[in-house]
Order: C-alpha cells, then structure tokens, then sequence
DNA sequence: TCACTATTCAACTATCTGGTTGACAACGAC
DNA sequence: GTCGTTGTCAACCAGATAGTTGAATAGTGA
C-alpha cells in the first residue's frame, strides 16, 4: 500500500529480527541459511524477512551457485537520516528561538497571567 | 506484538501521514485539528494518527482548555540515528577494509613477488 | 443549566504482516 | 539423469493496523 521508498525503510527497520538482519550484514556478508541460523523461524520465514529488507533497498543479493549471498547496502541510511536530521534539526531550532522568547518576556515585564501561548505555529 | 522502543519509533515514521504530521509540529505545536485540516481522513484517524505518535515517544500532548495541543519531541530522533550511524559506520569500514584487501590482491597478482599480506578480510 | 467545540473511545471492516507448510526451481556432485 | 543443498513461491492463518461511524467526555460560553 505504503510504496514510496522511505516507507518501506522505515517499515523495514520497524522489526527487531530485521534490525538483528541488518546488524549481522554491518559484519559481513551472509547467505540466507547463515543469517536463519540464529532463529526459530522457518528458513521460509527468513527468505521473506530478506525481501523486505531488499525491497527497502537495504539489501542486495548476488548469485553464489545456489547461495544468494545478501549484501547490506549502506547508503540507503543516508536516506534516513537525512529526513531524520532535517526535522530534529528544524525542532531543535525553534525550541532555542522559544527559550529565547520565554527568556525575553521573563526578563521584560509581567503584566498578568500570560494565559496561553500557543501562537504562530499556522503554517 | 513488536514492543521494544526503536521497533515503535520506525513504525511509526513508516507512514507518510505520519512523518508529514512530523514535520508540521518541528515548525510547531499544533492542535490536534489544526494537524487533521490537510487530510481528507476522518478526525478520529488522526487522532489514532497522533496516538501511534506518542506511543512512540515521538510527540507529546498537553492540555489547552479542550484542546490538546501536540509537540515533537526531538530527543527520541537521537535513538534512531544512534543506531543506524552505528550499523552504517560498521558497514563502512568494513567496505573500506575489503577495498584495500582488494587493491592488495591486484597489486599482488601482478609482479611476482611483492610480499606484504594482510590478514583475512572480515568473514 | 444548555449548547457548542475539541477530542477520544468503542465497535466494526478491510487490508497488511509475519508466521506456517508444501511444492518447486537452480545448482553442484555423483 | 538423480540426489542433496539452497533458496523462493504460493496458499493459508492469526493478529495488527488504518480507516470508518456513532457515542461519550471535557471544557467554554451563554
């Protein structure tokens, strides 16, 4: 349903087995039977975890007789962090530009009760 | 079913409605029908939208009078850049070690005899 | 008090996901 | 060719998810 790329990243990353994937790849290369070992999934089970992750991009598979040895492709965690940094980034900012707000009106005067303030965000 | 923090945070960035609510509340707060005014989903789909959010620890609510104001909460981005930075940075060395294992290998085969080895290539 | 606004809760439905099992395709070895 | 190994595909099932509508809750204003 969700096809846009960073979906399927995120989605990818939402499962912990994934990650445990991704984390074993980061060491070295590995066939689908090496990166089943450690679980008591079925082989088949694997082989599906393995599609998402190459769906997402973050992995690829090369031909090795009748291994298809799985290759973690790191780049596509740029994709990631970009959008992650953009808007931690953007957040970051404005909490800096409202503490100096805050800071400002506490060092001006107080008239009454400064009720709600919850202005200017209305995009 | 899947509980563990990081799994609820890439959950819930794997959709796009929900990064774009993201990336509306890093320019600010925002009410909860300010966030649903874009979308042609019903109200209370954002607000299982939001909720999804905040178990993820990715937005925080208050109280405005009935409305209920929601707020990013940056830190957590932290988490998941942590982890991805850890896995592609174990990647890249990996990638630059085979690379010079690689250019160690052509520089041997050619001459006949120019004696430095390495040792094995990660496995 | 009543009406209104903002939001959540509860129940339901359709679709997605992660797991299973069984069949089968590709390849090397005999 | 046949056998064993490695891996994928197809069909199925249970549980989660994203959406719906309708009712309920909470606060404001008259």
């Amino acid at each position: 349903m969700v096809d846009d790329h960073l979906s399927r990243v995120f989605a990818a990353l939402a499962d912990p087995t994934r990650r445990d994937m991704v984390a074993r790849l980061a060491v070295g290369d590995a066939t689908v039977g090496e990166l089943a070992e450690p679980y008591d999934v079925s082989f088949q089970a694997v082989s599906k975890h393995i599609k998402v992750l190459t769906d997402a991009g973050l992995v690829s598979q090369s031909r090795d007789a009748q291994r298809r040895p799985c290759h973690l492709e790191a780049e596509v965690f740029d994709l990631m962090t970009k959008w992650i940094e953009r808007y931690r980034q953007q957040a970051q900012e404005r909490y800096e530009r409202l503490d100096a707000v805050l800071a400002e009106m506490k060092s001006a005067e107080q008239p009454a009760k400064p009720r709600h303030r919850k202005q200017g965000a209305a995009s």
